[in-house]
Formats: C-alpha cells, sequence, structure tokens
DNA sequence: CAGAGCCGCCTTTTT
DNA sequence: GGCGGCTCTG
C-alpha cells in the first residue's frame, strides 16, 4: 500500500488525496483559503518523487519568497520522512523557489547563449529605477519644462507591459492617462532603458523572465532546458502574469507534465500585472489540463469562516469558493473600535498578552497590516513593554547604505561595465561628486565596445578626472577590484571590504555595527562561485535583518510576528490581529481610483481574514494622525473599512477600547531581536 | 565643483 | 518624518 510508505497521503482527505496521486500529464487545483492547498501540493511532489521523478527534475515555482521558502520547506521535510521508510535515497531537494530565483540560476548557467555577460548585474528596484532616471536626463525631457513622469512612474509602465505583455500605450491609458500626451517619449526611454541595460550588463526583475522566456523559446537552448524538468509545479497561480505564463508553456512545449494550484479569491498582485484570469482560464494554454476542487477549510473555527464568508457575498461577482469545516465551534471574531491609534496600539498589546496568559506563544500570534508602516507606533509600544517581534517587510537590510556600497564593489568585480556601482562608489571617495563621477566614467568608457579588461586598463584616464588628493583612495578600489591569479572568492571579497571599510568606519559615529555588517556579507562569499552571485541573491532574497545574515540567532526564542497582508499569504497563525481596518487604511486609498483596485483590495481583506485558525481580532481606530510619527496633534476621523458592512459586522462580538492611562511594563523573557533595533541605526 | 543645509512634497502592496 | 531637489557657501 502506498499509504504505508507514504505517511504524508494518509493524513490527506479524498480531494485532496485525489489531487496528490492524479495519474494524468495536467493538473489545476482549485481550492479556498486553508483548504490544504500546500498539503496538497508538497504530497503530490512526493508522491511523484514515488513513482520515480528524481527531485531535482521537478521545478517548484511561486511568486513570493515566503511562499517559496514554506514550500521548498515542506517538501524537503516529506522527502525526508518517505525516503526515512523507504530505501535509503540520497537527499536532495527539489528545484524550487520564486519564478525569479529559478529564473536568476538558469541564467547564470547559460549567460552566454543569451546574450548576457558572464558576471551580469543584478538590479533591485531602487538601481533600475536610476536607471530609468539616466536615459531620462539624456531625453532632455526635464528641460522641455512641462511636466514629465518621473522616474518611478515611467518603470511602473514599463513594468506592467512587459509583464502583462501589452502594449505600452495600452497600459498607460489604463494606468496613467495623464501620461497619454508623452507616450512618444516615454516608449524613446523604454527603448533607452533596455539598450542600456544591454549595454552595460544589467539585469532588472522583469529582465530575469524575459531572458528566461527566451531561453526557453531558443530552438537550441529550449529543448535543453525542458529536457531537464520532468514536471513542474506552480503554487498561488492566481498572482502569475503573462509573462511568467509565457515561460511555463516555453517550458512545457514538449513535454506537458504539470501541476499548479491557486485560489482566485485570493489573487492580490494586479498592481504586478498579475490576474486571475490566468488560472480560471487556463485550459486556453493547456488544454487538456485537469480540474480538482478543495473546499473544506482545516485551519479556522467556524465563526472566523462566517466573516471570510460574509466578505464573499459583498464582492460584486461572488467567490468562487464557499469555506465550510467541521469545526463549528469556536470563539466569535472580535472587532475593537478603538479612539485613536494609541488605544488600538495599547488594545493590540493586551490582547496579545491576554492571548499569552493563555497558553498560545507569541509566535503563534501575527499582527497583520496593509502597509509596512501601519505598525509604526505598535513596534515602538512593543520594544517598550518588551515584546519581541519580527517584522517581515519593513527596512531591508540591503538598503542600507554600508551594504549597498559594498554590494556594488562585488558587481564590479564581475562586471567592469556597470556604471551604476561606479558613480555610487566613486562617490565614497572625498572630493569627488556626481560631476567628477560622471567625467571618470565617461573616461574608462564603461558604454564602448571591446572586453571588460580594457575598461579598468583606462583607468589611469579616468583618475585623471578626480582631483589629486582623490586618487590614492581612488586607486586603492582598483587595485582590490582586480582578482589576483589563483586568489579564492571569499579572499577577494575581504580585500574589497578592506578597501571600503576605512571609508565606512571615518563616515560613521556607529561604525562598528556597519563593520559587523560588511564581515556577514564577505562571510556569503566564501561560499559562493562569483562575487557578483553575492550581490545577486541579496537583492533576490534580502535578509529581514542582520540577524539573518548571520544565521538564526536563537532558535527556542519566542516572537511575535508582524507582516503585510500580501506577505502573509499562505502562512496561518492561531491569534491574527489586523490594524487599521479603516477606510482609506484598508481599502487603502490609494487602490480606490478603479473598480479592479477596490476589487483587489476586498479580496486582501479576505486573505487577512482567513489566516487565523482560533481567534480573530480586528481594530478600528476612529482618529488618526496626519503624520504618523508627527509631534503635533493634527488629526483626522476615519469610517470604519468599507467592508465591515452591516452583514459582515454581523460575525463579530463588537466592543470599544477605552484608552488605558499608564499600561504597566510588562518585561518578558530575553530582548528584543537585533533587527529590530537595527531599524533606528539606518535612519 | 563638492557638500552642507533648507524647503516642499509624498506617503501601498513584491520580485 | 524622510527624501529629492534646490540654493548657498567655501
Amino acid at each position: 500500500m502506498i499509504e504505508r510508505v507514504f505517511p504524508a497521503l494518509a493524513r490527506l482527505n479524498e480531494e485532496q488525496h485525489a489531487a496528490a496521486t492524479f495519474e494524468g500529464d495536467q493538473l489545476r487545483i482549485l481550492a479556498g483559503a486553508g483548504t490544504g492547498k500546500t498539503t496538497a501540493l508538497t504530497a503530490r511532489v512526493a508522491w511523484l518523487v514515488d513513482s520515480g521523478i528524481q527531485p531535482e527534475r521537478i521545478m517548484a515555482l511561486t511568486f513570493t519568497r515566503r511562499a517559496a521558502r514554506e514550500m521548498v520547506h515542506r517538501t524537503a521535510t516529506l522527502l525526508a520522512e518517505s525516503s526515512a521508510s523507504t530505501r535509503s535515497r540520497r537527499r536532495s531537494r527539489v528545484l524550487g523557489g520564486t519564478f525569479h530565483s529559478v529564473a536568476h540560476r538558469a541564467l547564470r548557467r547559460h549567460a552566454a547563449a543569451v546574450g548576457l555577460p558572464e558576471g551580469f548585474s543584478m538590479l533591485d528596484s531602487g538601481d533600475a529605477a536610476d536607471v530609468v532616471d539616466m536615459v531620462r536626463d539624456e531625453h532632455g525631457v526635464a528641460k522641455a519644462g512641462r511636466r514629465f513622469p518621473r522616474k518611478a512612474t515611467l518603470l511602473d509602465v514599463y513594468s506592467r507591459a512587459v509583464n502583462t505583455q501589452r502594449p505600452l500605450s495600452v497600459v498607460i491609458d489604463e494606468v496613467a492617462p495623464w501620461c497619454v500626451e508623452h507616450l512618444e517619449a516615454i516608449a524613446d526611454i523604454c527603448r533607452g532603458y533596455v539598450a542600456r541595460k544591454r549595454l552595460l550588463g544589467l539585469v532588472d526583475f522583469d529582465d530575469l523572465l524575459l531572458y528566461w522566456r527566451a531561453a526557453a523559446a531558443d530552438d537550441r537552448l529550449g529543448p535543453r532546458l525542458a529536457s531537464e524538468i520532468d514536471h513542474i509545479c506552480v503554487d498561488e497561480y492566481q498572482d502569475v502574469n503573462a509573462l511568467q505564463v509565457d515561460v511555463l508553456r516555453a517550458l512545457r512545449r514538449t513535454d506537458p507534465r504539470l501541476t499548479v494550484v491557486g485560489d482566485d479569491s485570493q489573487a492580490v498582485y494586479g498592481f504586478r500585472g498579475a490576474s486571475p484570469r490566468h488560472l480560471l482560464d487556463i485550459a486556453t494554454v493547456f488544454p487538456s489540463i485537469a480540474t480538482i476542487l478543495l473546499e473544506r477549510n482545516y485551519r479556522s473555527v467556524q465563526p472566523i469562516l462566517d466573516v471570510a464568508n460574509a466578505i464573499s457575498d459583498g464582492a460584486p461577482e461572488g467567490f468562487m469558493t464557499r469555506l465550510h469545516t467541521t469545526a463549528v465551534d469556536g470563539a466569535r471574531p472580535q472587532l475593537v473600535r478603538c479612539g485613536d491609534e494609541d488605544a488600538q496600539v495599547d488594545a493590540v498589546c493586551d490582547r496579545i498578552l491576554a492571548h499569552r496568559e493563555e497558553g498560545i506563544a507569541l509566535r503563534e500570534q501575527a499582527v497583520l497590516v496593509r502597509a509596512a508602516h501601519h505598525s509604526d507606533l505598535l513596534e515602538l509600544e512593543l520594544s517598550r513593554r518588551r515584546i519581541p517581534y519580527v517584522k517581515y517587510g519593513g527596512l531591508r537590510f540591503l538598503e542600507a547604505a554600508h551594504v549597498k556600497d559594498l554590494i556594488c564593489l562585488f558587481r564590479l568585480a564581475d562586471n567592469p561595465r556597470d556604471e551604476l556601482a561606479w558613480f555610487r562608489l566613486l562617490q565614497l571617495v572625498e572630493g569627488v561628486g556626481p560631476v567628477r563621477a560622471r567625467r571618470a566614467i565617461e573616461a574608462l568608457g564603461v558604454d564602448q565596445p571591446g572586453t571588460d579588461a580594457e575598461i579598468l586598463m583606462r583607468w589611469p584616464l579616468a583618475a585623471e578626472q578626480l582631483p589629486a588628493p582623490s586618487r590614492r583612495t581612488a586607486d586603492a578600489f582598483i587595485v582590490a577590484l582586480r582578482r589576483a591569479d589563483g586568489e579564492s572568492i571569499g579572499a577577494h571579497g575581504e580585500r574589497l571590504r578592506d578597501a571600503l571599510s576605512p571609508l565606512i568606519a571615518a563616515a560613521y559615529t556607529d561604525a562598528s555595527a556597519r563593520l559587523a555588517d560588511l564581515d556577514a556579507l564577505t562571510t556569503a562569499a566564501h561560499s559562493a562561485i562569483r562575487l557578483s552571485d553575492v550581490a545577486a541573491d541579496l537583492t533576490l532574497e534580502p535578509p529581514s535583518s542582520t540577524g539573518d545574515l548571520a544565521g538564526e540567532p536563537a532558535i527556542d526564542e519566542d516572537w511575535l510576528v508582524i507582516s503585510t497582508v500580501h506577505s502573509a499569504k499562505g502562512l496561518e497563525w492561531d491569534v491574527v490581529h489586523v490594524l487599521n481596518a479603516a477606510d482609506g487604511n484598508f481599502p487603502s486609498d490609494m487602490a480606490l481610483t478603479s473598480k479592479e483596485g477596490l476589487e483587489e483590495e476586498r479580496r486582501l481583506f479576505y486573505v487577512a481574514m482567513t489566516r487565523p485558525r482560533r481567534h480573530l481580532h480586528v481594530y478600528v481606530p476612529l482618529r488618526f494622525h496626519y503624520r504618523p510619527r508627527g509631534r503635533d496633534d493634527d488629526h483626522t476621523f476615519g469610517q470604519p473599512s468599507r467592508f465591515l458592512s452591516e452583514h459582515v459586522t454581523q460575525c463579530f462580538d463588537t466592543s470599544t477600547a477605552t484608552c488605558a492611562e499608564s499600561p504597566p511594563v510588562v518585561s518578558i523573557d530575553a530582548g528584543i531581536r537585533v533587527g529590530v533595533e537595527l531599524e533606528a541605526l539606518w535612519s
């Protein structure tokens, strides 16, 4: 019996079991929140492995990093479990990750074949905006004196056009109609942006997918890539965009085997060009695909599902799935009206600690917010009460200036054409500003034909553009950039760090913490194949704190989770606190310009409501400060979220939180995690 | 020309 | 509060 070999299968219900052991080539699993999507998908991976496919020939893809991590982790656990009970199969993992990280791995192996330099530079969104801005400046649009879209807007329309595979004019009509008069100029800038990246060996997030698709569609390379994979699994398929569908189609053109899982009522990445239509209409791309529905919820007690279903009732077209469970008993969700944001913060902390007294650990509780900054006040109070927490979606390690500096050095070591990195690096030198940096880069000729080595040989010319006292420092960087014969990657990384360290030490009073960050980065270089990989990995998978980079600090420590709703998708906790359920915050007023925007907010609200297993608390502050951190007392009155209709509110017990005078400072366990304290450091 | 300092603007979600 | 763009000074 296969169940004896696979305990995982025995734990599944009938539908999940049918999905996991489906014998056909192509399967779509449509499943509501908490119905065991990932369980079914990971069980399917285990089943595929048992039926003879090697794990590393199964590709597991998702859109978000957290979902990818979850999936990779769960399949690894399951495979370890099954290999322990069967023959001693060698430990191996599925080929998994986000679309972007898997694309990156493929491109590093086949860079030359798709026309990329070996050590291409990976741009984060800030870098990409800077490249757009360079092109924008060259077009002289600012001089025209007329209002012209800013770099962020330009990058947004460019990215949307690429990801939805629709013409720029259509995208602009839809998301930035006020830019229509500049269509021609914007198109020029997009072309210039593409050309510039190509010339300098730069790759942005969207390029990862574009090049991957090109590789998969190529007559020579495509079959090779396809032949390395027996089965592709895609989780959160409602979040894929047209470009990602293209990639899948190209990878599956000879071997059809594919499993996708998704829930149209949790589609919340429209702003990235995703559309739930790809899930619902998948048969237009993969005509022979079969469908299995999962509707029984295993996560939440019925009173919580009642809220979810009531929200679904409010959607103009309703959601496809209606959730039900056999766990009919349970606490009614709590709707907590708060006088203002301070009262909200107190109410949240009090309830968190009360649940903890009941025996629900902090790590079984989460605070969810629509926008990352919504938790700012709460974080202050948590620190004051010494309640440890980890925040997902806050300030990133990568955004700290000194980290970015070393990353740029790592990028330059492999790609001397990286104009962006040069521009940043040169300005680190005292006496060098934007003008001299630009002249030096001009002298290097990063955009001239020829070999990479020739660029560094032109350095003496570039140095002439710098004031004499600056040259020594700059020269030291150039020396460090050259990798010595037979030198290891780790040793090279150390020399680059040593070149940068004195500048960091001189520039900051808190230099020791920053130098420690550089050490952590350098350590990562020791196990890398290229320094540009270290840079790219950090861009694709930024750690949420220094602690993460150095390794998990204290494993048995208990901490609360704070997360954006977007990052919380696919996850669950015993207790969930949802903050700022007020109109303008949730739904965000930024999204209210279109009907689609509002519906996406509704699905996001639905995602938030379906995260808890046992306890749901929704907080509605009615009075807001205009400026969240402002010292003044300017405030405005808000309305409860429009999603909290009469029909929905009936599913809650409503209470009003009174403003506590001065809540006692309750100190628990160990101190705050490192990431928390670092936030202040990087301000 | 670099760099300090000031003013006004904005402020979502992720790879 | 924070950032980008601007002006003023050395």
